[in-house]
DNA sequence: CTGGGGATGGGGCCC
DNA sequence: CGGGCCCCATCCCCA
């Protein structure tokens, strides 16, 4: 089943937000936490090794690559600075601080938020962007909520995504709004646990260990590709010149340095 | 140019 | 339905 069944994706936006553009670029965002750094500490679980066992995978990728392009919508022709917090900080509350990654946290969030209904988030989503204006007609989010017989597809206002059930959507709309904001740096995530990886960056918390160095990591993923470093198997190949490469990014750098037309 | 670490985004699954 | 976590993907940066 592939991974992306739940949502449509007319390509979707690919490239993340430049957030340090945004710390740069908004002197004004000055953070006003729902939740004090104390707090984010707090949340930060102790140091727990994962014992990775490491079932890489042998395959070797023989196609890949989809590149894809970026026809976003409305939310495109909007300048970074826009999820800027302005009620991010309402939002936050909902999820702040929950999220972890390797172990549980330990404290909740502060929550005067909970129960987001689609309405809310709508609601929400304009008064996040204020200054926008009313979207165009096809963007008109939760569309599909409204109509569920015609149509079951739920859009999102801001880049018109299109998605099959509410659940996806209101997830999506989290990287719209931001609502998980670093109590340290200010910076914005839509997952709580996209927040706790960045704390750990201030931290420098690492509690994911190699096994087999003695290398520790923040971030699982970060392990996970620590450790095709171990492998023999190189899981990409090269279509051109069979080259293997331990990361689908390097096989992309690859291919687009030089053998991407041919053999090199 | 390559390899690797760091950081982050987002969809899926499970509870 | 939402939260938490997992996994995959990707970019940036540096050696």
């Amino acid at each position: 089943m592939p991974r992306s069944f739940l949502v449509r994706k007319s390509a979707c936006s690919r490239r993340r937000p430049n957030y340090s553009e945004l710390h740069d670029s908004s002197p004004e965002f000055t953070f006003q936490q729902p939740y004090d750094q104390a707090h984010l500490l707090a949340a930060i679980p102790p140091p727990e090794v994962l014992n990775p066992t490491a079932s890489l995978p042998t395959l070797i990728w023989d196609s890949l690559l989809a590149p894809q392009a970026q026809p976003i919508g409305w939310a495109s022709l909007l300048p970074q600075e826009i999820p800027k917090v302005v009620e991010l900080t309402s939002l936050s509350d909902e999820d702040s601080g929950k999220g972890s990654q390797p172990p549980s946290p330990p404290s909740p969030a502060p929550s005067s938020f909970s129960s987001t209904s689609a309405s809310s988030l709508e609601a929400e989503g304009y008064a996040a962007f204020p200054g926008l204006g009313p979207l165009p007609k096809q963007l008109s989010g939760l569309s599909g909520a409204k109509d569920p017989q015609s149509r079951k597809a739920f859009n999102c206002k801001y880049c018109n995504k299109e998605y099959v059930s509410l659940g996806a959507l209101k997830m999506h709309i989290r990287s719209h709004t931001l609502p998980c904001v670093c109590g340290t740096c200010g910076k914005a995530f839509s997952r709580p646990w996209l927040l706790q990886g960045h704390v750990r960056t201030h931290t420098g918390e690492k509690p994911f260990s190699c096994s087999h160095c003695s290398r520790a990591f923040a971030d699982r993923s970060n392990l996970r590709a620590h450790l095709q470093t171990h492998s023999d198997v190189k899981k990409y190949q090269c279509k051109t010149c069979s080259r293997t490469f331990s990361r689908m990014s390097l096989l992309h750098k690859h291919q687009e340095s030089g053998c991407s037309g041919g053999p090199r």
